[in-house]
DNA sequence: GCCGTTTTCGGCCCGACTGTTTTCAGTCG
């Protein structure tokens, strides 16, 4: 029970609008930042830019609209107090924030942006504004070359060498590299570092161990000896990918790797991350390892509340232990489990580590307990050559048998996809017979179900006629075209093809592309709504391109009594295993695994599968 | 600016690394 009503908290579900992402939750988390930043450089009480800070994020989270939030609500959520409702009301009314503009023109933006060249603080970028008269990044590069900066206090030759080398990352801050890719190379580099012999642990930890949609930097974990620390530094900054060497101590170091290094496995290029990523390596002696770990997968905002906590208990957490305030005692260090007892709390799952009130629930035991990957036993969303898949329906069937599924539909594109070689009416009937003659060559391995990934067409059709829909055993129904329709208009559109009798599952409902395409912005609230009345699924898209729904969504999905469907949209070997992209997104919306169709037996999927009909 | 089973004022997490420093400020996570 309290676990729906955190649910309902975190998510600001009152009765009010739910929208994909709200364009003045988005703008406002702007503006906020914005102001955080320029009160950054004026040199304002630091408690107040993380006020501001906090503010931007939690609006940026936030999954309901402000513009349509009571005054009540929209104080109680965590981060907004009166000073900041009273300018989120303000901005509703007006559309404008006249102190933000206010502000904004105290600082030149070219100043503000300086704040992006890693190494440069707020302090820093004041001197060069104040001091030496810059205004912008062109400002800076060309004193860099003057040599004029020396004559600044505090900046001496390496700083200058420093700032030089770092600006041309300025435009690079923000990117971030999508989960898929961050993986990858995490394992790659943990491959490398795993076979020292003085490596007594290793892991990732960071936003890639909270399973984030996008991650920022690679955070890595070493157990080893003291003694030991120097030479896994030494063959860290020495791997391969390594451009770069930001920082190297005793405990850690971090690195920069080159644009296209071989660790990354990328095959598709572009997106988000066009350069290389940041990795950071921590060692600790194998007694704090529990404690280093909880420090270094965060989230940062976590960590603050777990150290109040110990505060309020008379004891200090970092990320050697946690010990006795007075005493310095080690009270828990070697296992998260350890340390989270020792606040007395139950050990919080880390994709739930955001400071979204787990902390609460880690408190009263009353933590969801987390779907995993391994209670998937079904895949609804797969594409084979009769479209634009790589595997024949009897490969995909026995791969997807290979995993452990006991049931696999296969649903190739509708004729709409001329590009995907979208299956004509009549090749859709065709095809069925394939499909029916394969699942009857693979009974007793894995059950094989007929469906299509049917268009929903612009105005809410489907790509084909109900007679042809009724011979299927899954629906998946998908957005491919008009991605950039009004919010309203896709509202209708996707409503209608909820009402379509024959769907079952609303596949990757925003259309989205994690940093490439921003996708559609329904009215999530009245999708939902909709989708559990009618009693068919909507889909987390595993595929580390979509996560569509995204976390946030889902989380709304389940809270609304939806039932979450989560597949890879295999198109060829490999992309099975996408699937773990999907529970981790499932798993940072607390969903457990009797949210999920995947999860059913054989028999009870069977049976829902009926039902929506 | 936010917040509160030590509450409406007085706090607000903690440590590593770097560079320019003779003991520390700034930045980062």
């Amino acid at each position: 029970m309290l676990w729906l009503l955190w649910l309902g908290f975190a998510l600001g579900i009152s009765g009010g609008k739910l929208v994909a992402m709200s364009q003045t939750n988005t703008r406002l988390s702007r503006i906020f930042q914005q102001m955080a930043d320029v009160l950054e450089v004026l040199g304002a009480n630091r408690f107040k830019v993380i006020a501001f800070q906090k503010a931007a994020r939690v609006l940026g989270e936030l999954a309901e609209d402000v513009a349509v939030m009571d005054s009540k609500t929209l104080r109680a959520v965590d981060g907004i107090g009166k000073g900041m409702a009273d300018r989120i009301e303000a901005f509703v009314q007006t559309g404008e924030l006249a102190e933000a503009a206010e502000l904004m023109g105290k600082v030149p933006s070219g100043v503000v942006m300086m704040l992006d060249v890693p190494g440069l603080g707020p302090k820093t970028v004041s001197v060069l504004w104040r001091e030496a008269g810059l205004n912008d990044l062109d400002d800076l590069a060309k004193a860099l070359d003057t040599g004029e900066l020396e004559k600044l206090a505090g900046f001496g030759k390496k700083k200058i060498e420093n700032i030089k080398k770092n600006l041309v990352f300025a435009k690079e801050a923000g990117k971030r590299a999508r989960i898929g890719e961050a993986m990858a190379m995490a394992l790659w580099f943990i491959d490398q570092l795993k076979g020292l012999k003085q490596v007594k642990r290793i892991e990732y930890a960071g936003s890639l161990r909270r399973g984030k949609e996008t991650i920022g930097d690679l955070d890595l974990l070493v157990a080893a000896d003291a003694d030991d620390v120097g030479g896994i530094m030494d063959a860290f900054v020495g791997l391969e990918p390594v451009v770069d060497v930001i920082a190297k101590g005793k405990t850690k170091s971090s690195v920069r790797t080159g644009e296209s290094s071989g660790a990354a496995g990328s095959s598709k290029g572009g997106g988000i991350s066009g350069g290389g990523i940041q990795v950071d390596l921590r060692v600790v002696p194998i007694e704090s390892y529990g404690a280093a770990l909880m420090y270094f997968t965060g989230s940062k905002e976590h960590n603050v509340r777990l150290r109040e906590r110990a505060i309020s208990m008379g004891m200090k957490l970092n990320e050697w232990g946690l010990t006795k305030q007075d005493s310095d005692e080690v009270v828990a260090s070697g296992s998260e489990e350890e340390v989270f007892e020792a606040l007395g709390l139950a050990w919080v799952p880390p994709e739930l580590r955001e400071d979204r009130g787990e902390v609460a629930l880690a408190d009263k035991d009353d933590l969801p307990l987390l779907i995993e990957l391994s209670d998937i036993k079904a895949e609804l969303h797969t594409h084979t050559t009769a479209s634009d898949g790589m595997w024949t329906i009897e490969q995909l069937a026995l791969a997807a048998a290979e995993r452990g599924f006991h049931t696999v539909a296969i649903t190739d594109h509708s004729k709409g996809q001329v590009q995907a070689n979208g299956l004509s009416d009549e090749r859709l009937e065709k095809h069925i017979v394939a499909v029916r003659r394969v699942a009857e060559k693979l009974r007793g391995k894995i059950t094989v179900l007929a469906g299509s990934e049917v268009d929903i067409l612009t105005d809410g059709r489907l790509d084909y006629p109900d007679s042809l829909l009724k011979e299927l055993d899954v629906v998946v129904a998908s957005p491919h075209a008009a991605l950039t329709q009004e919010p309203a208009k896709c509202t209708a559109r996707f409503l209608k093809a909820i009402e379509n009798p024959y769907v079952t599952i609303m596949g990757h409902p925003t259309g989205r592309l994690v940093g490439r395409r921003e996708g559609l912005s329904p009215d999530m609230g009245a999708l939902f709504k909709a989708a559990a009345e009618r009693g068919i699924a909507m889909e987390i898209n595993a595929n580390h391109w979509r996560l569509d729904l995204r976390d946030t969504h889902a989380r709304a999905a389940i809270a609304a009594g939806v039932k979450l469907a989560i597949n890879t949209d295999a198109h060829g070997p490999g992309d099975l295993d996408q699937l773990q992209f999907g529970v981790l997104t499932a798993r940072r919306a607390g969903v457990t695994k009797s949210d999920v169709v995947n999860c059913m037996t054989k028999a009870g999927l069977a049976k829902w599968l009926k039902s929506t009909r």
